[in-house]
DNA sequence: TTAAATTTTTAGTTTTGTCTAAAAAAATAT
DNA sequence: ATATTTTTTTAGACAAAACTAAAAATTTAA
């Protein structure tokens, strides 16, 4: 009979968050060494995790083969992606920060341990379907609601879209959005792209600018 | 040059708490046993931790003499006492849990590390100065308001109090408290005291009810 | 004021999560 | 198809925080 509520460690919910996030961008198995590489590790340590977090069938793994979530594990992954992005919702909307502060915070509070909390916090923020970067948050049954986004640089020339959410959270990147008045609901229309570097033209609330590909590489719109 | 804000892993902040609490209650230097005690630990276990806790020059230690806080083991202890309390009322207050719920997530909640946070916290809140258990919170300073409370216990007859505090915090007191409908701010006199058991007749909010000596001796009025 | 009881410390392990260095397996290139 | 490179795993070690068992110091009691 398996435990309903899993006891894991910080470091056990910190791999399987990584291994989450790898699995959305790249559907096979997970190796060591972009795991590694995600938590400032060593292969090695990513190894003997494994082990431990197969010995508690939260993921799938034989050696050399990569590792995937299994059910348990991919359900386990998205409560801690619930908790980090509602408790961002509460730190930008209750306690006024900044979307660009709230990251490592909540890389902290995530791994805050009841489920009652979380669900109350929930309630008391209206139940938010998207963090401050435009994020998803999987509600309590683990159910993500899914949005058309798209990367500025994929959208069509002369069409209104809005800004939806950021694919680089840096806080680089972050606050270069809020110096140029950029902000999840501005509506951007796309004037002309030069052809040369990608650079755009484009019209963001009423006011022209020229963003370079790596910025429209990094926001979606939709 | 010392630094301004301390490293301190959790089991250190554990173990700061408990001193602190146990240095308001005895003065004199606090013994291994009591604070193993507290934390269901070993005294052996304490010694060690005494002796990196002394390293940082949080608490002055010398074998067999017990422990006292330094200064700067003061106020970091008041800093940690300063977010299990904030917390408390954000719990209690915002996310409707009731008092007896919320001690063990304030015991986690404790640890997150963020200044900014607590201090930003503190101003959602309305700088609370007491907590959902009528403890007192310390100010950013570390500044404690004290309030002239007594022990309904030591109560004069016929006198008009206020409840405001409780010493035993356990949940099945509270809830006894809550099932006998005395709150926080609870209109209380003492009526009469048996001499034989120190139970008491008390009007509470125009009801009359007995207490024993137990709940007088936890129940904190003025 | 010795003897007995208690408290505290030391010494040596254990567990968790990490590391380095070396071995083993797999992937790639000639 | 074999050699080289890369990736992954094993083996052994370490630090933190705990534990047990035994020694040492202190307190209490006769």
């Amino acid at each position: 009979m398996s435990k309903l509520i899993l006891e894991m460690t910080i470091s056990e919910e910190n791999y399987l968050k990584v291994i989450y996030h790898l699995s959305l961008v790249s559907p096979k198995g997970i190796n060591t060494n972009a795991i590694a590489g995600m938590l400032n590790t060593k292969a090695s340590s990513v190894t003997d995790m494994m082990k431990k977090l197969s010995d508690k069938e939260l993921v799938a793994y034989q050696k050399y083969q990569g590792v995937t979530l299994t059910e348990k594990g991919f359900h386990s992954a998205k409560m801690i992606v619930r908790k980090h992005r509602l408790w961002e919702v509460f730190l930008v909307d209750k306690l006024n920060f900044s979307w660009d502060e709230v990251h490592e915070i909540a890389e902290e509070l995530e791994h805050i341990k009841s489920e009652v909390l979380i669900n109350k916090l929930d309630a008391f923020l209206d139940f938010p379907t998207f963090d401050p970067h435009g994020d998803p948050i999987p509600n309590a049954d683990g159910e993500i609601k899914k949005i058309n986004k798209l990367l500025l640089s994929d959208s069509e020339l002369n069409k209104e879209y809005q800004c939806v959410g950021v694919k680089d959270s840096s806080s680089n990147f972050l606050q270069y959005l809020d110096k140029q008045k950029i902000a999840l609901g501005s509506k951007i229309t796309v004037k002309e792209k030069e052809s040369f570097d990608d650079t755009l033209l484009v019209e963001i609330d009423s006011r022209e600018m020229t963003l370079s590909n790596k910025i429209a590489n990094n926001l979606y719109v939709k």
